[in-house]
RNA sequence: GCCCGCGUGGCGGAAUUGGCAGACGCACAGGACUUAAAAUCCUGAGUUCGCGAGAACGUAUCGGUUCAAAUCCGAUCGCGGGCACCA
């Protein structure tokens, strides 16, 4: 076959009958499938890609023959650091390069031949999306949930910029390796944490991995806990947070972190400069250094004491870094003798050390930390974990000292970048009003192109100083704009919204347009995203809720991540490793259909694994025998005699043909796509197998030929649609309905059973499918392997599996 | 350190969720066709022992539950991923 020639064909064919359109008019149901769009960073498709979008397009294919109304909507997340950072190194414009690799990799994705419905794509990077992007970002600010303030960022001091978290990895800048350091800057946040409950609950609703779900749960990090109020001899009082308050009586000092904001007014003249030293020092520490947990506990004495609200004694008040100022209250109450990070620090300032937990019937050596039974603590003596602490908190509470309380991990999203190719940020800062948002009609703040692209990494925007100037749009006074853009996953958190509406230029999405299709039925994607896409994407969605732009609470029903194709040595594919392997060469040589038939052939989906080129081979062989064998079968005349023979052969030829479009329409549901392929090479054989009767029942064969193209279609959709027209079947196979099972063929007369004689296998027999418990203990008994292995001894006990086993039990 | 997942032939991977381990393929071996090779077709194969019918062993390791365990439970080892001073 001419897998260039044939593809080209039915491209073009499927273009013109505008079969990837998703059709408003339909009465059949929606069936939203969305694979996650792509970055335009490389000028081609890579592996990956195809991993990702070929199979999730023959799964979409497989819901349209099922009768599903099908939205598969592509397009590109066109934003971000790397065309930036090209720009920078070649000179060649973020904007030029990136619709460059736009258009190259438009041109692949079609050539795939997915049922991408283009008519909805979206770009990030165009004005016509980003403008609703700011959009967004106001409908934030409106209601609260974009906010700015001074926080600690990364910034990297090589590339003189601020990197976003994912950016950092291990400490280091993933781009020059250089150590990042914190850095206070005003930003602009999202107020995620305001979901976090939300977000968090909200998980048991999806059909998503579970390792997914683990994984946001961990990154939202829900604690519950006790807050308890201290006060400072000298009046101030503050706040502690603790999950243990059942130790609160061995409580020694208290730490603030270096950042608290009562950290100065604690600080006696005496250790005013120690503490100036130590709130320096902490404050230059490097992100690896933070990031050790083995490193050495430092900090520093206040020359303040406070009161223990509930023994009155007098405790010491430090300063250290091993609090963290941005989770609780920044405050932790210390108990060395019960806490491994206090005791550390108590040994090595010589604070007393008091033990208030005794592990239950032994004796325990310090740190002790699990849960046991209070001593030294007044009344609560003898109480045990929980109930010590509902208890103390209780008691706490009464005394109007604080109580009960919830903290998350999760951290309020920094959406500014000091960037230039990203949506600008909406705001207009201006001496005499302050922060002003820009109004809605004047959108989109518009990203200039003429801008100087600096080796040392300063941000293009800010000096550019046509936009930089404009006027208040509340008094019409000169003002300045806000220099940043918006982090890329600003962009991403809604595309799946603007494709149910991508041309509205009213509104981001028609609010019908989007009930209609939305939520997302199948979302296919990366497990890379668990923990921000993903997140921020489900955040958006409660926002918008709120707001009253949805009427839904989460945008991915089911979620399904592929895995990772590795290099042919079992390493991540990169440059550095020089494993990759181009797609191109094998689609030229073998054809997509034979590409995507191996992606989904070679490997568990969901696991990935190590590429190797003797299995697209393989596959590429098959499609060849299925061509051969529905050339053959095509060819066969229909002939007029109309007793045609249905016996033992075309009983097994029938069984065949409905065991594979059973199996094959629960696996590829399932995403097993490894194991519908292998259905389907089964039914060959069968096919192939009864083709070599002399006496044939021709229309039956016919049948399961096209029947067998049909399963075939999603999977290698060109090809398929040939073998269709070879059998002269009418129409788009990609439009025929998906072959149903008949349950009435997949009952044999007899069904193989293993028999067993305590629980070793003696003989495979086979017996009557309808054949009930007795019958079947009847028969095997009758068996002469059976009654010969019995011998003189008694059945005691017959289990009977029923289409499987009989086990007797001897003795 | 904590959390999660995984471990099955020479290889990629199956196993109706506790019921015949190794589907389907790759690679391999033998055969057919061919002057020969390639391609194609047929046959074989978990491992070990045995000429053989066959037997024993076998899903990382050890132990347990069960008529029955790759599957459930406990411990150990190994691999991968996530989080990382979150009090």
């Amino acid at each position: 076959m001419d897998m260039k020639r044939i593809e080209k064909k039915w491209q073009q064919q499927w273009e013109r009958a505008k079969l990837a359109h998703f059709d408003k008019k339909s009465e059949a149901p929606k069936f939203y499938v969305l694979e996650m769009f792509s970055y335009p960073s490389g000028a081609k498709l890579h592996i990956g890609h195809w991993y990702n979008y070929g199979p999730a397009d023959s799964y979409a294919r497989f819901k349209r023959m099922q009768g599903y109304n099908v939205f598969q909507p592509m397009g590109f997340d066109a934003f971000g650091l790397p065309a930036e950072n090209y720009a920078i190194k070649t000179g060649v414009h973020p904007k030029d390069s990136t619709e460059t690799n736009i258009a190259t990799m438009e041109e692949q994705l079609r050539a795939m031949g997915a049922l991408f419905d283009w008519s909805a794509e979206v770009k990030t990077c165009n004005e016509n999306y980003y403008r609703w992007t700011q959009w967004m970002f106001l409908q934030l600010y409106k209601k609260g949930l974009a906010y700015r303030k001074e926080a600690p960022v990364n910034w990297c001091p090589s590339c003189r910029t601020v990197l976003a978290n994912e950016q950092v990895e291990g400490g280091v800048c993933e781009r020059c390796s250089t150590p990042v350091v914190r850095k206070n800057l005003t930003q602009w946040f999202f107020k995620i944490t305001d979901y976090a409950e939300e977000l968090l609950t909200g998980l048991d609703t999806l059909d998503w991995p579970e390792k997914t779900k683990n994984m946001q749960r961990n990154w939202i990090g829900k604690s519950t806990g006790c807050e308890i109020e201290f006060k400072a001899e000298s009046g101030e009082s503050f706040r502690v947070y603790t999950t243990r308050c059942d130790t609160v009586f061995g409580v020694t000092y208290v730490v603030l972190a270096p950042e608290h904001p009562l950290a100065r007014k604690l600080t006696t003249p005496e250790q005013r400069d120690a503490v100036e030293a130590y709130i320096d020092y902490a404050a230059r520490a490097s992100e690896i250094e933070r990031l050790s947990s083995t490193r050495e506990k430092t900090g520093v004495f206040t020359g303040s004491y406070a009161i223990h609200p509930l023994t009155g004694k007098r405790i010491p008040i430090y300063l250290a870094d091993y609090v963290l100022a941005s989770y609780g209250t920044g405050a932790v109450m210390a108990v060395p003798a019960h806490d491994e990070r206090d005791f550390a620090f108590a040994t090595k300032y010589n604070l007393p050390i008091v033990k208030v937990i005794e592990k239950k019937g032994g004796e325990t050596k310090l740190p002790f930390c699990e849960d046991g039974i209070v001593r030294g603590s007044v009344d609560f003596d003898g109480l045990f974990g929980e109930e010590a602490r509902d208890a103390i908190a209780a008691h706490i509470s009464k005394l109007g000292k604080g109580g009960k309380k919830i903290n998350y991990r999760l951290r309020d999203w920094l959406v500014s970048r000091q960037r230039y190719w990203g949506a600008p940020i909406p705001i207009v800062y201006c001496d005499n009003c302050g922060t002003v948002p820009v109004p809605e009609k004047d959108l989109p703040v518009r990203l200039p192109y003429d801008v100087e692209f600096r080796p040392d990494g300063k941000s293009p925007l800010a000096k550019h100083e046509k936009f930089m100037n404009t006027v208040c749009p509340v008094c019409g006074r000169p003002a300045r704009r806000d220099p940043d853009t918006l982090d890329t996953f600003v962009c991403s958190s809604w595309y799946y919204l603007r494709y149910t509406d991508s041309h509205n230029d009213k509104a981001p999405f028609d609010r019908e347009a989007a009930d209609r299709l939305m939520p997302v039925d199948t979302y296919v994607g990366g497990a890379e995203h668990a923990c921000m896409h993903l997140l921020y994407a489900r955040f958006f969605t409660k926002a918008l809720r709120d707001m009253g732009y949805l009427d839904f609470d989460e945008p991915f029903k089911r979620l399904v991540h592929q895995g990772v194709i590795l290099g042919p040595d079992g390493n991540r594919m990169s440059k550095s490793h020089g494993n990759i392997v181009s797609p191109d060469e094998y689609v030229k040589e073998y054809g997509s259909d034979a590409f995507r038939l191996y992606l989904m052939f070679g490997f568990s989906y969901t696991e990935g694994g190590p590429w190797n080129d003797s299995g697209i081979k393989a596959v590429s062989k098959f499609l060849e025998r299925v061509e051969k064998t529905v050339q053959k079968v095509a060819g066969y005349k229909v002939p007029r005699d109309p007793a045609f023979p249905y016996g033992q052969a075309e009983k097994a030829l029938d069984y065949a043909r409905h065991f594979a479009i059973s199996r094959i329409t629960k696996d590829l549901e399932a995403f097993s796509f490894n194991t519908a392929i292998a259905r389907l090479m089964e039914l060959l054989n069968a096919i192939v197998a009864y083709d070599g009767n002399d006496a044939k029942n021709i229309p039956l064969l016919k049948d399961t030929v096209k029947d067998f193209i049909l399963l075939l279609t999603p999977c290698a959709p060109h090809v398929s649609e040939e073998l269709w027209e070879m059998m002269g079947g009418r129409g788009f196979a990609a439009e025929q309905d998906f072959p149903k099972a008949d349950p009435e063929k997949l009952v044999l007369d007899e069904t193989e059973y293993a028999v067993q004689i305590n629980s070793k296998i003696v003989v495979r027999t086979m017996l009557p499918s309808s054949a009930g418990e007795e019958e079947l203990r009847a028969a095997v008994l009758a068996l002469p392997e059976i009654s010969a292995a019995i011998g003189t001894r008694t059945v005691r006990k017959c289990i009977v599996v029923k289409g499987r086993l009989v086990n007797l039990i001897v003795g």
